[in-house]
DNA sequence: CGGCATCCCTTCCGATACTG
DNA sequence: CAGTATCGGAAGGGATGCCG
């Protein structure tokens, strides 16, 4: 991977279509995979398994699994996922305001 | 567009290869076409007139057309672009430690 | 100079089915 | 329960060529 603008860094990894919801979800409390199953109704098992497993390989959430039967496995925002709350925070501020009608966005 | 995520829309303005080096670029001074392509080598033309199209529609850039021959052309950050600024430094911020290596980050 | 049009490849993502 | 595997469509993006 070359070098190349930080803000491409948080853009890749926040950019799967689940993965800023995801993170806002586990930052409320740790969640297993049918929780977030639940939660976001709409994410098929598959984009979920694999932008827990991106998020997971970025350090940004932790998988804990429990040997038991049914098996169980809990997904938790890392201390350094925490680091990039002050940044979603900024974002979701920023996008609040973009989003609102009358700026001529998304006419479509 | 349906509701969504509103950090969602920021990675929808910002999320284009080239996007935030353009506007990075133009923060620091109203630019030509092409300079924006000599400042950025490995972009093509299609792509550099596509996100500056989008960037334009977003409002966050402003399109400028000088009826010369040869034409000119110059985009320039609008002062609604500059409200992403902030938000711009932090993801940077964030970025740059994330990308430090020791993380398993960008080996290149 | 500052584009647009076309072709093509790659990545992202949804749907569906199957498994330890 | 918590996934993996496979297929196929949609979108992003590169290369090249043409144009006012």
């Amino acid at each position: 991977m070359e070098r190349k603008c930080p803000i491409e860094t948080v853009i890749h990894v926040l950019g799967g279509k689940w993965k800023p919801t995801i993170l806002w979800l586990l930052l409320d409390s740790t969640k297993r995979f049918s929780e977030l199953e639940k939660l976001i109704p709409e994410v098929t098992q598959k984009m979920l398994a694999q932008h827990l497993r991106e998020l997971e390989s970025d350090q940004l959430v932790t998988r804990t699994v429990y040997p038991s039967v049914p098996p169980k496995v809990e997904y938790a925002l890392s201390d350094y996922g925490k680091t990039l709350v002050p940044v979603m925070e900024i974002m979701c501020e920023w996008g609040e305001t973009h989003q609102r009608p009358g700026l001529k966005q998304a006419v479509l």
